[in-house]
DNA sequence: ACCTGAACACCGTTCAAGT
DNA sequence: ACCTGAACACCGTTCAAGT
């Protein structure tokens, strides 16, 4: 008799992705998320193909959510603003970072944005060559996370570093406290940020010099 | 009757290597590797604690493969080329990267790894706080691989890029044929070189200037 | 048009039992 | 000490059936 509850798209889309934000993305099942929609898993499959396109539509939701480009700014500060927009929304949702490496092709809003800050850069001057070099040297950062290889966990115990004295001073060099560099706060926004910057100024210099590719390459 | 062919963690591990090689890391299960071993399931957990230790110890086996370094060197091609020897050892074993990103923690045979490129760094005079940001740009690039987003496949068609004017200029842009920024032909020698010296560049630039740390953190 | 229920073909892992 | 067999608690997805 309630009709106004039925599923639609966006609704499964919305639970799946407060679902995942609670539980992580590991733990959303087709069967779990049904169960938090009152209905049975088969009554999923009406509004999404499978858990694969299920994925894709929650990543539009969240990427579509990235700040539109500040107008009329140098390239270097405009494609920093929009790739640390872009950060923002990935700190919004933790998973949405994993179900991007997971996906094998990109979504229309990941296009979308890809196609945006490309035309920063070639507004700004560079070649589309250069171009080309520099959105693969930026890789996954110009959706605004790093792939951080080994992600704080505060509940398992830290290793034993005696055997690797190299790794263990630089854990405790950094200026803030509970990074290490392979416990907690890293990836966070210094470290962001001075990659970003190490790569953009590099990309400036290319540019400023002309670079142009160079005549051969081998394999 | 033919103990000789009782199975040890080492044979584990090594049809584990070899299978994931052939089917790749999503198709290799326990139940899988146990039949390619001719034996029931459960006999492997008298080897391998469980599918994550398992893993953990095909990884030890693959980044020991790593060439040890070159001795004497400056630190800009000790590292360079420490760095190449890597991607060596993840191109053998196609599957090694994903495996790395999944895993929570770093193994010993990683740990070894990193300690070394530190090594190098520190040798070559870089500060311990430099070298613990620099460690964090270089990120997966320190173990021979870039996580791409989207991986070459040729059996799916290209998506239309019509819509993404940019992006299709990009893709087509590259002096090596067969590449797109979404499709075949990326991640490939020159396009990890080109990050990796715009990085290592930008590094020793840093360096020379006696890179200290800005005084203040927001956040 | 939308939801249901049962079933299929898988998982990783436990437990108690065999040798 | 090492391997087995059955079972448990899950998966994603199919199919035919309900309303």
């Amino acid at each position: 008799m309630v009709k106004t509850l039925r599923l639609n798209r966006d609704r499964v889309l919305r639970a799946a992705i407060g679902l995942a934000d609670e539980i992580g993305l590991e733990q959303l099942s087709m069967r779990r998320l049904a169960q938090e929609l009152d209905v049975v898993p088969m009554a999923l499959y009406k509004h999404v193909a499978n858990k694969d396109e299920l994925i894709d539509g929650m990543l539009d939701v969240i990427v579509t959510e990235i700040d539109p480009p500040a107008p009329g700014a140098e390239w270097k500060p405009a494609v920093r603003q929009r790739i640390l927009a872009a950060r923002q929304a990935m700190l919004r949702h933790r998973w949405a970072a994993r179900a991007i490496e997971m996906r094998q092709a990109p979504t229309p809003a990941i296009l979308a944005h890809m196609n945006s800050v490309i035309g920063i850069f070639r507004a700004g001057g560079l070649s589309a060559t250069l171009t080309h070099h520099v959105m693969h040297a930026l890789g996954s950062r110009v959706l605004g996370f790093t792939q951080e290889l080994y992600a704080p966990d505060e509940t398992r115990r830290p290793p034993d570093l005696t055997l690797f004295p190299h790794v263990l001073e630089i854990a405790t060099a950094a200026a803030h406290e509970n990074d290490s560099i392979v416990g907690a706060g890293c990836d966070d926004q210094f470290e962001f940020e001075f990659a970003l910057d190490v790569l953009l100024d590099g990309f400036e210099r290319l540019n400023d010099q002309n670079w142009t590719p160079p005549p051969f390459r081998y394999g």
